[in-house]
DNA sequence: CAACAAATGCAACAAAGTTGCAAAAAGAAC
DNA sequence: GTTCTTTTTGCAACTTTGTTGCATTTGTTG
């Protein structure tokens, strides 16, 4: 069931399906929460060439299926977009949060992104709140 | 004059005065906006050794001179803190803004970042606002 | 200006990311 | 299903980015 959300998926956004293709969305339809590079590397590695990685992330985030979360350690995470999203169109205004504690990222969909009155010159064309802090399963324990 | 600040601000923060941080610190006074690791190598690299810029800005960021900006290309930037940043104690509530057309970022010191009411279980940190859109300079051209 | 501590440069590595190209797999047409 | 075309993949080679240990140099302190 999952197999044919996934092979929907990629029809839907006009890539080809293959196996690469396939597991590596599976993954993030699977892991709730975000995946970086490494992430999906050391899940899917071992049957995938590191390159292969690269281009099946590339695609999707052109195909806009995933949405990049900024990050300062350099380890980019990925995460699916809506269904509203498409090529070129993304609607990816939501919060995201990071764990200090488990490392995890997740979207916050429900949370909008504010917005941001600007100084006079500048325009905004995407606004990206990043919060860090404890997430709700590091806190129950 | 910028000399003897950046002496000061060194001193202030018990590091040692060396060639290598002196010149980075000024090209991070000169340089309005904030600067990569690869922007600071590009100015001040012939002269100094690419491991030793790492361990500047690692330095810097330790002791407080300095706070990180996501990025989500992988082009970590740096940009000089307010004089009440401090050890352990950054007071980096600020809005950063990066140009799509140059490329430029910089600090919008004057908009604090909003609170964000987060969902039940989950404990704010930090926040981080991200905008990015066109500058003041390159909406005047 | 000694004596000590800290920072630097170098070399050697490890990890991350890119590119070109031949082989393999997917998609389309019959 | 078979064939043809297009796209994707894996591999190899490479570039760039980041890390570590150690000897040398440079700053700091009295």
């Amino acid at each position: 069931m999952i197999d044919s959300k996934v092979t929907e998926l990629l029809k839907k956004t006009q890539l080809s399906v293959t196996d690469g293709r396939r597991r590596i969305l599976e993954l993030f339809l699977q892991h709730e929460g975000a995946l970086s590079h490494g992430d999906i590397e050391k899940k899917a590695g071992e049957k995938f060439d590191r390159v292969t990685v690269y281009r099946t992330l590339q695609a999707f985030l052109e195909k806009g299926l995933i949405h990049s979360i900024p990050s300062s350690d350099n380890s980019i995470r990925y995460a699916l977009c809506k269904e509203e999203c498409s090529e070129g169109h993304h609607r990816d205004d939501h919060v995201h949060f990071i764990c200090n504690q488990c490392g995890n990222a997740t979207c916050l969909e429900e949370l909008v992104v504010p917005s941001i009155k600007l100084p006079r010159g500048y325009t905004a064309q995407q606004v990206e709140v990043l919060v860090s802090g404890i997430c709700k399963s590091c806190s129950s324990r």
